[in-house]
Order: structure tokens, then C-alpha cells, then sequence
DNA sequence: GATTTACTAAACTGTGTAGTAAAGTAATTG
DNA sequence: CAATTACTTTACTACACAGTTTAGTAAATC
């Protein structure tokens, strides 16, 4: 019964233990800097294989940007916490944790690192990750509009405030700094103050929605 | 009188030509992709006297860091336009046309692809570069709210919020797709946008300043 | 103008690396 | 058990690159 299985499934946890070991070798030292050689090593693998599996190194260097794409949003959903501004505390710190996942940051360091070699790297890195994270957040903001709590004309501008108001500088501070990542009191910082811009421009009742805040942030 | 001068004269000028030939090819390649030969060629110089220069392709790569972290702020300084609104408008694009610049755009991109290889970089060019910016935006934010234009009490905060709202979005844009630069009118939608929810959240008499923005921006 | 200094071109050393070939071994299949 | 498939180990080729050496040249200094 596992007879042609077999087979196949050896064949695919081989074709991801390269994969995670090409990511892991790509990200910490670039695109130059990682060796065939050492990737093979990393994913218990002889070299031969490797190169039989991905012809060539900018073959897997691709084949490896590919399963990200897919994988970065498997674990986000919507917000289930009672009251609007409840929602938008939970959905902001959900999205904090994505985005400043150290694999992650890794991740879009190399896709950063190597975008004028590879000029289509960024793009199809960005439609598959910080896009489409924006577009559920412009779902997400969409539904509160329509329920009349918040109010905007432009969906994807007040999304993309919301981002810059709560992660813009807590994520640059990891880009360029990853031993020192920001800890939970920094970031409840911006997160905090940044729901608190948020709302003062774009709720309905900005009075009532920042002093719900502050009584969700001070009961931390 | 130019006796002594002269030899000095052109070491300088080599000096710095090798300095600039570094950053392109660093920038165009990374750290392991650029070769020595390719810089030395860059430069118009021969391999020796790089090495000379330079001891090692680590200690060029260091050197060239350090004059980039200096310059970066050389043009900046405070808006002259008449009236709060005015100022931050200006204030807001000239602070687009640095972070925006492609050059530094590139060196960004280096530092941030390298950054796993030497950790040092990252906090020595957020130090000179970005958090320079930054200083200079909560000086004069906070003379805005000395003056009572602006309400505020954690100058950082409100400095980020502003980077966050207008620039946010187009310069990870630009990270991502160098190829495909914002032009002025995306640039002009977010800083518009940007200021529009800034006023609301600290001007002291937001209707008023947001209408004399709408005025600013119609008349462009 | 003689001397020194700074440079260049070119070849060379040693090492690392992409990619391949060969020979052999363990597991899968009939 | 026989044949095949997938893989491994080892060794190899060809090349690129960091860094050095050498021999020669042009300019700056005295």
C-alpha cells in the first residue's frame, strides 16, 4: 500500500529538508556568501542530490523563495475579541508577532540584500507577504466601517497608516539591528500609542474608543 | 606651495575614488558578491594600490561604511515656509527626498543584507543615518509644540508617527522594487494622507490646520 | 637632473566553490 | 533473488577570487 508512496514521501521531506537548509544558509550569509557545499551539508545531503533536485543555485535560490510566499500567512486569521478597539489591540500585536518573526525578518533581510541581482525577487516577495497581510487588514478595517465604527474613504491608506503608526519603527529597529529585537514593553509602547493616533483620526467616537483603550492597555 | 600639497592632494582624491568605486559595487552586489578586482577596475586603480590603501576587503568594506554615515545629513536642515502646515509639508518632502534618494536606498539595502555577517553595521548606520533624521524631526516638532501649534508629551513618539504616516509605505516600496520607484504623485497621496491623520492627533486646533493643508496641497 | 615616492601591469599562489563523473551501497520493486 | 532506483562518498575539473610579488614607469620632490 506504501509501496509507491514510499518513494514520494522520501522524496519530499529530502526536497524540504534542502529547502529549509537553503533558507537557513541563504539567509545568514547571502546569496554569494552560501555555498552549495554548505547547504548540502546543512540539509544532510550530498551534493550530487542537490543537484539533482535543483539544477543549479539560482534554481534553488528561487525554488526556495517559493514555499515562503505560500507559508507566511498560514497562521493569520481574524480577530474573535469583543468590542472594536478589543479587535484592533488583538489584531495589532497578532500582526506584530508575524512580522517580527526572526525567520521572517531573515527572510525579507535576504530578499532586501539581493533585490538589485535579482530584480524580481521583491516584488513577488511582496505580494506574497507584507500585500497580502495588508490586504487583510484592509478587510478587517472594511467590516469596521461598515459597522459605522471607524471612517475613511480610502481603505488601503488607512491600513497603511496603521501599519506605520504601530510597526514601521519597532521593525526597522530589527531589520537593522536583529541581537537587540525590541522587547514586549517597547513594543506595547508603539502598538499602544499608535492605536491611540489611529483611532483619534479615524473612529467615529475617538473619545469613548481612546479611553477603552487605555483601560484594555492598563489592565495588561 | 602646493609642494607638499599635491601628494597629499592625490592620495585624497584616489582615497576617495576607491571609497566611491567600494559603495557601487558593495551596493550592486554585496559584500561577497563584490570582488576586488571589480572595485579596483571601478575605482580606475590598480590591485596594489588598493591593497595599500585598504589592507583587506573587510577593512574597505568598514572604511566606506564610515564617510556615508557623515554625509548622509549634509543637506538637511530646518523649512523656512511661513505658517506650521507649511513648514511640515516642506519639512515632509524634504525628509522624502533624502530617505527616498536611490543611492541611499542602496546603501540601506546593503547594510541590511549584511548585517547577519557584521552586526556592527546595523546600529553604527541606524545611529548616523535614520536616527539622526529623526532627531532632527523631534527638534522641530517640539518647537512646533513649544509654540502651542502641536500637543504632545513624548516627542519620540510623535516624530515616529509622522516618519510611520508618510513614509512608511512608499520607501518599503522602494526597498522592495528599486526598479519601480514611487512617483510624485503615489509620494504625494501618502504624505498628504500622512499629514491629514498627523494633524488630526496633535494638532491644537486640527480643523482649522487641516483645511489650511487641504488649501496647501489643492494649490499644487 | 638625480632621487624618491607612488603607482601600474601582469603574473602568480593558494584557496574556495559551482558543477560533474565515477564507483559503490542501501533500499525498493518485480 | 534479480534488477532497478535513489542515493552516497570521493574525487575531480575549471574557474574565480583574495592577496602578493616583481619588474617597470611616471611624477613629485629636492
Amino acid at each position: 500500500m506504501t509501496a509507491i508512496a514510499k518513494r514520494e514521501q522520501n522524496r519530499r521531506t529530502k526536497h524540504k529538508r534542502i529547502l529549509d537548509a537553503a533558507l537557513k544558509i541563504f539567509s545568514e550569509t547571502g546569496y554569494s556568501g552560501a555555498s552549495m557545499d554548505a547547504i548540502a551539508h546543512e540539509a544532510g545531503v550530498s551534493k550530487p542530490t542537490l543537484y539533482q533536485y535543483f539544477g543549479a543555485k539560482e534554481q534553488l535560490f528561487s525554488a526556495m523563495l517559493q514555499p515562503q510566499r505560500d507559508d507566511i500567512l498560514k497562521t493569520f486569521n481574524q480577530p474573535d475579541a469583543s468590542g472594536m478597539v478589543a479587535q484592533l489591540h488583538a489584531f495589532a500585536w497578532k500582526y506584530a508577532e508575524i512580522v517580527l518573526r526572526p525567520d521572517l525578518l531573515s527572510l525579507a533581510r535576504l530578499v532586501i540584500g539581493e533585490v538589485q541581482r535579482f530584480p524580481e525577487i521583491g516584488p513577488a516577495y511582496q505580494a506574497a507577504g507584507p500585500d497580502k497581510l495588508l490586504n487583510g487588514m484592509i478587510e478587517f478595517l472594511s467590516t469596521l466601517e461598515q459597522q459605522r465604527k471607524l471612517t475613511f474613504d480610502d481603505a488601503e491608506l488607512a491600513a497603511q497608516d496603521l501599519w506605520g503608526l504601530i510597526l514601521s519603527a519597532p521593525r526597522n529597529q530589527a531589520m537593522y539591528d536583529p541581537a537587540n529585537m525590541p522587547d514586549r514593553i517597547t513594543l506595547a509602547r508603539y502598538i499602544d500609542n499608535g492605536l491611540r493616533v489611529f483611532l483619534k483620526a479615524y473612529s467615529t467616537q475617538p473619545q469613548a474608543d481612546i479611553a477603552e483603550l487605555a483601560r484594555i492597555t492598563a489592565a495588561r
